[in-house]
DNA sequence: TAAACAGTTCGACAGAAGTCGAACTGTTGC
DNA sequence: GCAACAGTTCGACTTCTGTCGAACTGTTTA
């Protein structure tokens, strides 16, 4: 029911959310989210091969972007893309950047 | 005449383009370029109020993630955005990154 | 050849970021 | 209540970044 905090789209900020997209780790994540048309997903299905402290770090650096949003549901956090908002904000980047994560891991 | 090293479009990544994206300093540099519509600036023509030093090593990252190219020219070292090869490997990108720059430049 | 100029490189520094284990908060189920 | 579970937070550590002055490379001009 509770969501964590993350910021209203008129809050994003380019720079956070280049630099959240920067990285290797949070592009895996945002692909996953993108993979689940719409399904939420939680921390742990989102897990990679690092503890979770490490990836609730990630989470947190996604979430302050604007990139996702966390809603907590039972003992669970279910991810989200924001996709909406960030293509309201930025439009076409996260067409764009899907893309791009699609075409690398392909080759 | 003489080029500066910067990598072939298919050695772009998309980290190292969101993470040279990701700076305030190298956003300015990026929306320099994009307002002069073609004609390549000067690195002294692009100084903010900081060192050549510290302006020296943004357009190094920016360079090295293909964002944009320099070319020496006499005594001067022209930039300029590689439009092109951006919007081959990465399409809509700089078209969303420019719009995001010119909004938040207005506010 | 010397001085002025345009940028880069180097070295040092402070602050930010990624990584991880351990401790903590809150939920579910026995 | 208590154990198991899902994530977050904390603290320590290492690495990476941004910043800047100083030294350096290469070009132009006197």
């Amino acid at each position: 029911m509770a969501a964590l905090e993350f910021p209203s789209p008129d809050q994003f900020e380019l720079t956070g959310v280049m630099y959240a997209l920067s990285d290797p780790t949070r592009l895996a994540i945002v692909g996953q989210l993108a993979s689940s048309r719409g399904r939420p997903l939680s921390c742990t299905a989102l897990l990679a091969d690092r503890p979770k402290s490490s990836m609730s770090h990630h989470f947190k650096i996604l979430r302050q972007a604007g990139v996702i949003e966390t809603t907590a549901e039972g003992k669970e956090h279910l991810n989200r893309l924001r996709i909406g908002d960030l293509e309201a904000r930025f439009p076409g980047l996260m067409k764009t950047v899907l893309r791009a994560i699609r075409t690398e891991a392909q080759g």
